[in-house]
DNA sequence: CTGAAAGCGCTTACAG
DNA sequence: CTGAAAGCGCTTACAG
């Protein structure tokens, strides 16, 4: 690999006037600068990044740190990643993606290290052991997701508590009285993404609000567990006639199951899902969702980070939620039909 | 942060000593390495990565080069992700992740740079135009997929070939002589991953040595599509009775579309799904799949990796196929129902 | 068993 | 507008 020593020398100017010729930190005559650019290209000179970061103190590299887990909804959770490889590129940012979960250790390793000169840490808990260290690391950390304890520290995530709120809001205006909730079983989740504690809390809150009563059913997204659960919606008196799917990939599975008991998504009952709309849209009857926007999430914790990376005011400790909005589809055609036939 | 001569200075020795204690290069007394791991743990040092990789020529970093495009299988592609990290880690590397499809140059950058010391390239198409440069970078690269010009590289994947002819070898042996691929539409992976090509290559092998037609469809894996596809499928007469899907996430849409016709899954039709395991056991019909083993894949790309790095014997230019097997459910339970009813 | 020192390839004050 | 040189924090031959 060719050095700027080599460029330069080829160049006939010194090492120097070719670093500054590559950083642009100095001007540098327009005949120079051509022929220094000319032998880069010929060489196909590039800057050793170790040598860079060792005498910048500067890596250009941002640590993604998403711990791996069963469960995740991977479609949602790679769009978060080429989001934020494409924001960190544009910068001319590279990505280390440590994926393993090695906890505070972990963190301290990559910036002790000089691995990296920011964190982004997604997969946050309530009570995230990741935090405190964050916190007292000297560099730039941004969080995907809020913990409970978010003092000083930047996050940003979806509103789920207003998704929440949504969903029993646009059940209730169609008319609405008994809805359900299928949801994720809390113990599943533990100490993981604590989006389901505050999606469940919008939904409390909204049927506080309007005066509703929330049946739930926990559950996993097979055929079984959700037959199992439908049935115990439908069979309670009154019988829901609203439902709210929390799990992202139960569209398909809460549809066959709703069509098997002769139960048609947006005529006998409505439905809403809080699940990526590729997945809504492709149903016999396509299912109104919660939209996520993952690239305004995206978009804002670059924008965040990078802030900090140039120390453009702190924007530390402040908690960025970004709105969801509704995407009405067939599954919530029509206000509740009463006095329909009971499940068989 | 501390540096090494900071913790030569507190332990008294030199700093020389502190590097050769860290890597184990020399043999040290036991006093002497005992104070200085002591004073390593009270500063908290650890050896920045820069000076390292400029000092050693060696980063410790693999790159891992992946583009993002739209329809691909997360859920696997994630997996992958997984195991890379895993094993990377396991051997005190880290992982730097690429998304962006910055082609070869792409490539370039990451030598050049000496960002990483070794490449992983993944979502490899036929006529990939990363490959002429990766068989030029001088820096160890392992595929996972196969091009059509595998010269000189390390290539491992599924063997896709191997399970279309296990799909059309189990369904012949069944008794099915009336065969159907729900395909993916070619031109929609053109230059991407041609897993595509090569399973539908050993499908017709099987079919050539089994003396059998395979009638494909190609569709998009939504409600309408499929239902169009299968539609077709069972108005050919005589209608086919085995079905193959190539869509990793057609299985949920099929299963429904079959049961609207009133088809059940391993008593009217005999389904096989090249899909992930968990998505054919949550069916009300569990589907039999090829399985993939991703981690075994995983295993060898590292073990290729690892062996290049260290120069264990040259291992390049090598195509290495893991061979996938049959999990059998419930779509495959019975043998052909001749003269059952035709498709209302 | 240990130390003094060269050198990796950059960035950036210092000097002109 | 440009160059000579110190220094970033390591690894590793050289020396004892």
């Amino acid at each position: 690999m060719p050095t700027s020593e080599d460029v330069a020398r080829a160049a006939g100017v010194s090492q120097s006037t070719v670093s500054y010729v590559m950083s642009g930190k100095r001007s540098i005559s327009p005949e120079t600068r051509r022929r220094v650019e000319q032998v880069i290209e010929e060489l196909g000179y590039h800057p050793n990044s170790g040598a860079q970061a060792l005498a910048s103190s500067k890596t250009n590299v941002i640590g993604l740190v998403l711990p791996f887990r069963a469960n995740m909804d991977m479609s949602v959770i790679s769009e978060f990643m080429a989001g934020i490889a494409a924001g960190a590129r544009a910068h001319d940012y590279d990505i280390l993606l440590v994926t393993a979960d090695e906890g505070p250790a972990g963190l301290r390793r990559l910036v002790g290290r000089a691995l990296c000169d920011a964190l982004i840490l997604m997969e946050v808990g309530s009570q995230d052991d990741r935090l405190a260290v964050a916190r007292s690391l000297g560099a730039p950390v941004v969080l995907i997701g809020v913990p409970d304890d978010s003092d000083g520290l930047y996050c940003v995530d979806f509103d789920f508590e207003g998704a929440g709120q949504v969903c029993v809001d646009e059940l209730a205006d169609l008319g609405h009285t008994e809805i359900g909730l299928l949801g994720i079983d809390p113990d599943s989740t533990k100490g993981r993404a604590n989006f389901s504690v505050r999606f469940r809390r919008g939904i409390a809150a909204a049927a506080a609000r309007r005066g509703l009563n929330i049946r739930t059913v926990n559950m996993e997204a097979n055929h079984s567990d959700v037959s199992r659960a439908i049935n115990t919606m439908m069979k309670m008196s009154p019988p829901v006639t609203g439902l709210i799917l929390q799990h992202s990939d139960s569209p398909d599975p809460v549809t066959a199951v709703l069509l098997e008991h002769g139960l048609v998504p947006g005529s006998d009952v409505a439905v809403i899902g809080l699940c990526p709309d590729a997945l809504a849209e492709r149903l016999r009857v396509p299912m109104t969702t919660v939209q996520q926007q993952v690239t305004e999430v995206t978009r804002r914790a670059m924008d965040a980070l990078f802030r900090m990376l140039n120390k453009d005011g702190a924007i530390t400790g402040q908690v960025d939620l970004v709105p969801v909005s509704l995407a009405r589809r067939a599954s919530t055609n029509r206000p509740p039909s009463h006095g329909r036939r009971a499940i068989h």
